[in-house]
DNA sequence: TTGAAACCCATGTTTTCCCATGGCATCCCT
DNA sequence: AGGGATGCCATGGGAAAACATGGGTTTCAA
């Protein structure tokens, strides 16, 4: 029973927009989805956020469940809540995978995130998000290797892993 | 089966005032409307509101019974009981949708929020809203630049489902 | 008796569905 | 160990269904 996303992969993107979703994360998909068994249509949210945001963000039915609870636990009225209705509930999208492993990205979303026939899928634990290739690479791959340049040149990241949480 | 509505659109208004509600709005309606049966139309309560509300909210019948009872809950004769009373049961519409996927906002609505031939829906949850497009940019976009302002750059607002709840 | 609402019909576009194929890895039989 | 057989996977294309939208005509109530 997979329970996280792992692995990158480049995927082509049709003319109508449809993707395939890698195998592997169908598997979580499926895992996450309540309402799933053998032989139906997992279904996903897509959460793609405003202007400033240029890629995807993909969760399980049962991640996003999550999130919604959480959210109806805030504080009504206040701007955070509001803030994060708007953004996870009205700038995104929920859809199904079909029998063939793909889903259809609208012309909006990917005009949004830019991406014409190919698409790059990154895993992030319990989400895996949806890129154009180049923007990664600009956008992600700088700023971690910035990140890294702080550090010693044999610095082994999972050191961190016991200083913050504990 | 869908219980959230989720998403963002811009919908066409004739000069009749019909709207098309968005297909995957109609099947939350769908789901949260008792009576509701294959073929059928589904219902869906509006509320507008006083004066100062710029927008319209929708309810599926399941959600509008469930605030109709937590209304009926409170103790009667109070100022509360009453302004709530007012705005929920007085100031709204109840209607239905039609074959086409459509409902008539009555002129009074329309010219309430001040929308001619087009028409912003936004998904919030268990309700979504109508807006006219530019009073939503203005006044709602115009909250989350102030307020996205006092982070940093790249910050990401769901960030914040773990800080307050925990 | 007129304006608005309800009803019926029409159409271009988008989305979904169904079918098809080549590639790759695995399994299994000899 | 070879070598097909099998099955999943990524991808493509056409047909069918659903969707958003428009227009006319009848109803009905003020």
């Amino acid at each position: 029973m997979v329970r996280r996303f792992r692995g990158e992969f480049h995927q082509k993107v049709d003319t109508k927009g449809r993707v395939s979703i890698p195998a592997s994360f169908r598997r979580v998909l499926e895992n996450g989805d309540p309402n799933w068994s053998e032989g139906k249509a997992p279904e996903i949210v897509i959460v793609y956020g405003d202007h400033r945001r240029s890629y995807l963000e993909c969760y399980t039915m049962d991640a996003a469940a999550e999130v919604d609870a959480k959210i109806a636990d805030m504080p009504r009225g206040t701007m955070e809540r509001r803030m994060l209705e708007r953004l996870f509930n009205g700038q995104s999208l929920q859809t199904s995978i079909d029998e063939t492993g793909r889903i259809v990205l609208p012309a909006k979303l990917r005009s949004k995130i830019d991406i014409a026939d190919e698409a790059y899928f990154i895993a992030t634990g319990d989400t895996f998000q949806i890129w154009k290739t180049d923007t990664f690479e600009a956008e992600e791959q700088a700023k971690t290797e910035a990140w890294l340049d702080e550090f010693p040149d044999d610095f082994d990241p999972l050191t961190l892993l016991d200083k913050s949480g504990g």
